[in-house]
DNA sequence: GGCTGTCAGCTTGTCTGACAAGCTAGTCTA
DNA sequence: TAGACTAGCTTGTCAGACAAGCTGACAGCC
């Protein structure tokens, strides 16, 4: 019998024109804005049929390398390296409901990002989380929470403004996936625990400011645990 | 003028049925290896044409969800695809930035990966770590690396090994997703530093095996950012 | 002039029916 | 019993049709 015999590649249709485009492109004969030719012209210069076009061209747009609109034309997409995002938020949404796997990745990679952003925050990017801390309080009237609407939209701004203060998108949308799929069962313990956030709030942006990473890093970590053990507690009861 | 009108959201059909099934197999209703209903069955079932479920699948498969075979029918797939690789690697090659990102995003994630598995570990998992140590070390004949390939699966199933003993599933999908991402870029520094890879995939091991979180984390710390400045390095090159 | 509605001609999105290519399992045959 | 064969499923590709949407030009109105 004989071994080591690979088997024989056949590459499908769509695959082939995948490839012949994804060429052109990092050759720089087809640059980001540029206007791809329209499915019918590519039938014919490729001499397929248009499913097989457009499965390529579905194919690209999903790897984020082209961008389709309707009625207009299909583009190079502008701004790429979108794919990885992608790819990683479909890894954080497809384990779903697990969620002790959640609030531990949570918990890592907030930690890690407060102690990047106390390093790279610019003076924006601090007005920017000090405004989503007055806006949490305002939620409040006096001692009470008023508008939990408006309290949860802050505080996700509060988090996602430390993110874009580290300059790297993978981590804003990476941490904004693992909050939007926890954002639900957050909502349930509002109320218990807001007065506390806004103290925590408040030490995460001192460290900030400080430019201190172990002090941004422990106040983030104290307060994710805090949060995350209401969260436990409040998911066992249900 | 009206500011904030945000656009009428239009999600086409394929896209649609790219989100329902995606949240079937994220609730656990669809497993990996399971079959999917055949194309056919799908149209019924979601009540379009066959073309619409065909793109959906193929969106599914691109982001190495699923996976199809000829005459056969399409599968949950239990690992990712290597488009993950192609699309980064164009990537890379077209935006120095993205590659920094990925290295930051790697580090953060590998470092807390191996605290969180110095606590966790079974003695399975030390077992299988060591094995891939050896399996690294076995591509070499004395001090020279012979065998690339096997070099580079070993390594990767190194890493991988740390990530599932922290048993957090989305730890080890997000690290895989990176790692993929990053392959055949760490595959051209392989000569250069294959031999000190070793001592520190030791010296990991020894922190876990101590159950040392802080040792484990240093001792990880010092690998990835040494391989990431010889990969920075390459990348300036090019 | 400047605004508005209309329409032709392009684009992408979807449906349908057809056939090719390939796998599986059961049946038939030597 | 071993091997060949075929029926019936699957995915891959093609072609043609229509719907939905954008653009630009053109006419008509104030």
């Amino acid at each position: 019998m004989l071994e080591n015999l690979k088997p024989v590649s056949r590459v499908s249709v769509s695959d082939e024109i995948v490839d012949q485009m994804a060429g052109l492109i990092s050759a720089g004969a087809l640059k980001p804005g540029d206007r791809v030719p329209s499915e019918k012209q590519l039938c014919v210069q490729f001499g397929v049929g248009r499913t097989s076009v457009r499965e390529a061209l579905r194919s690209l747009s999903v790897m984020g390398i082209l961008k389709t609109q309707r009625g207009e034309g299909t583009f190079v997409s502008a701004e790429r390296s979108r794919y990885v995002e992608k790819a990683m938020q479909w890894d954080v949404l497809l384990d779903g409901k697990a969620a002790g796997h959640l609030i531990e990745t949570r918990l890592m990679l907030e930690c890690e990002t407060a102690s990047f952003a106390a390093e790279r925050a610019s003076e924006e990017d601090l007005a920017a989380i000090a405004a989503a801390i007055a806006d949490v309080q305002n939620a409040f009237s006096g001692p009470a929470l008023v508008e939990p609407g408006r309290y949860l939209e802050a505080d996700l701004r509060f988090h996602l403004a430390i993110a874009r203060a580290t300059r790297n998108p993978i981590l804003v949308s990476l941490l904004g996936t693992i909050r939007g799929s926890m954002q639900a069962w957050i909502a349930k313990t509002v109320p218990a625990r807001a007065a506390k956030s806004i103290k925590d709030h408040r030490k995460i942006l001192a460290g900030l400011r400080a430019r201190n990473r172990e002090k941004a890093r422990a106040a983030m970590s104290a307060h994710i645990r805090s949060s995350s053990s209401d969260l436990r507690r409040r998911l066992k009861q249900t």
